[in-house]
DNA sequence: AGGCGCAATGTAATCGGTTGCATTCAGGTT
DNA sequence: AACCTGAATGCAACCGATTACATTGCGCCT
């Protein structure tokens, strides 16, 4: 039966070596004389072999994979994250996996930090169990982060971030400024709502309650905020508000508009995040700048670092974020 | 030093058994009484053991994962589709990994197709090389397709949701429907091209030069096929246009509108996906939608019948596609 | 000529579980 | 009492590559 898949010591009684041979020839060619090696070369042809790379993940005791752990594929804030790990591991030698943490159980999820599944991770959920993850494989935190879970963090300052759209619309004269937060508990929800009342207050304006308009950064979220805006008493409802996401805010203004609102009018809107497309839309949205490919970058180096064994200083990163004025804020009429 | 991992021996030791038994344990337990059974429990739970999944797969000769190459994680149309692949996948007790062919190299992709990297392979991105996948682990391909590779295929009829679009325009009264087309050579682009042409002789209207709109899928494909279309002649431009991607639509309507004009008044627009978003802007886009999640599902299905071994019929699946019709479409004034 | 060193290659142990086959033993049958 | 059966467990080969160490042989030095 020729189907089987040929290992080495086919090559190698094929090519007249030992395994040795053929093992040094795929990985250190130069240890090895040109002839033999022009012989192994042939027969590795001859047979089409290819490297078992279970066999050899178990010998080396590395897989050379990373895997990162992402909350929500769908959200294309991710990708562009995913992106910039991407271009630093890749040529460092290292393939990169993604596993979305919403359609694997806990169980799998642990699985994923064994070293015999991946060398390194790099956690994208804040949501993940910390007990599971430490002990294991070396780990990276990007963006968002797991309480109790000791292990670098590279991210931006959420609640300045969130106080520099407070400052914003509160230079533009608003003075009921409301917030439309992320899910409960979510670390990012709670840092940004934290940096909105904290920068509410040292201005003296009105905070608004959380409850009010506790979401979960989707677009439904964001259009079932703006049916809250809208039935709400139009003398003392926000003149602007700040969404913890951009997908929230595009929500919202697609629902008021087809109520006949106008953006920035009638509602001065900032969203979170910049994915690219809220530039497209009208109004252009008014929101914050994450740096996501240096985010991704920078944690795709620490893991780097780790993994050769550097000591890492294990300080949070702090990203500098910026605030892309665009169309949707106004100053109050 | 007892920082070294606990290999099985070390459990089967302290638990004064063999490691065959440990190992019964693990992934038989009927097979061993209740008494033995407890007393290697206690022993795991003691060492900390985990076992290794390099030695596991070696000796299985199967991962119990499965990869999906896709061509670009940032476009949000695929995240729906691995959620209807991993619901699927998941249960069946296989994990699924995600790898950006972007971000990779061929030779790296080449090696996602191994047994002993992944049991089988789900394949989005139509621009693989048809070589490197056949003849490894089983393939599934879903939404693009490789021309050449012999693998099953779940899709859409790309060309006939084409034709669906160009119907509703015509049926509107519009009588020049341009199409901006995705990427020259990608399999979608042709097909949604073709269906177009198509779709516009039988009914007599006259067909555009794919030349005139050919882009890229992107956002920014899109505003660039708006300055295209305010800069050509008023009398004789389309008046109603189908694009090969939600996002170039959504690009197209920000840049025609920060020009003034109003859609659908000026111009009418169907877009292709039906990404989430599209259905909160304003307008609201009118589109093709695919049945991503069942796309998804089907392919998953289908690749684990493969692996079942069941002989598969190996024809393409065509999915239903539904028309979309909310505000960015009107009759011709 | 004898000895040394180095380059090229082979030998065999090893990575850590899994599993076919052998063994043991308790309980039941004739 | 001899024998059979089946459940529970152990023994050891095996998955396929890697690599420390041993071996070979050639050229060069004294």
């Amino acid at each position: 039966m020729k189907q089987d898949r040929p290992k080495i010591s086919d090559v190698a009684r094929i090519a007249g070596v030992s395994t040795a041979t053929v093992s040094r020839v795929i990985s250190n060619p130069g240890m090895v004389s040109e002839d033999t090696r022009a012989t192994v070369q042939a027969a590795i042809a001859e047979t089409g072999y290819r490297l078992n790379h279970a066999a050899r993940n178990l010998r080396h005791q590395r897989t050379g994979g990373i895997v990162a752990l992402v909350p929500n594929l769908s959200n294309p804030f991710f990708a562009q994250i995913l992106s910039g790990i991407a271009s630093v591991l890749v040529p460092a030698g290292y393939n990169l996996l993604v596993a979305d943490t919403h359609s694997a159980g806990a169980e799998m999820l642990l699985d994923y930090a064994e070293p015999s599944r991946a060398d390194g991770l790099i956690v994208l959920d804040g949501a993940l169990p910390a007990a599971g993850l430490s002990g294991r494989v070396p780990v990276v935190q990007a963006c968002e982060w797991v309480p109790g879970l000791l292990a670098p963090r590279v991210k931006i300052d959420n609640a300045a971030a969130a106080a520099l759209a407070v400052a914003h619309l509160a230079d533009l004269g608003h003075r009921r400024i409301g917030h439309v937060a992320g899910p409960r508990g979510n670390v990012l929800s709670e840092a940004r709502f934290k940096g909105t009342v904290e920068a509410l207050r040292a201005r003296g304006l009105p905070c608004p309650d959380q409850a009010d308009y506790a979401a979960d950064f989707s677009l439904e979220a964001g259009r079932a905020a703006a049916d809250r805006w809208l039935a709400a008493d139009t003398a003392t409802r926000p003149t602007a508000l700040s969404f913890a996401s951009d997908a929230m805010a595009c929500g919202f203004i697609g629902e008021v508009q087809r109520h006949g609102l106008v953006v920035p009018r009638d509602v001065s809107v900032v969203g979170f995040d910049d994915i690219e497309l809220i530039a497209h839309i009208s109004p252009p949205l008014t929101t914050i700048r994450q740096p996501r490919a240096a985010l991704g970058r920078l944690a795709a180096e620490r893991l780097l670092a780790r993994l050769r064994g550097e000591n890492d200083p294990g300080d949070d990163m702090l990203l500098p974020v910026e605030l892309v004025i665009r169309a949707s804020t106004a100053p109050l009429v």
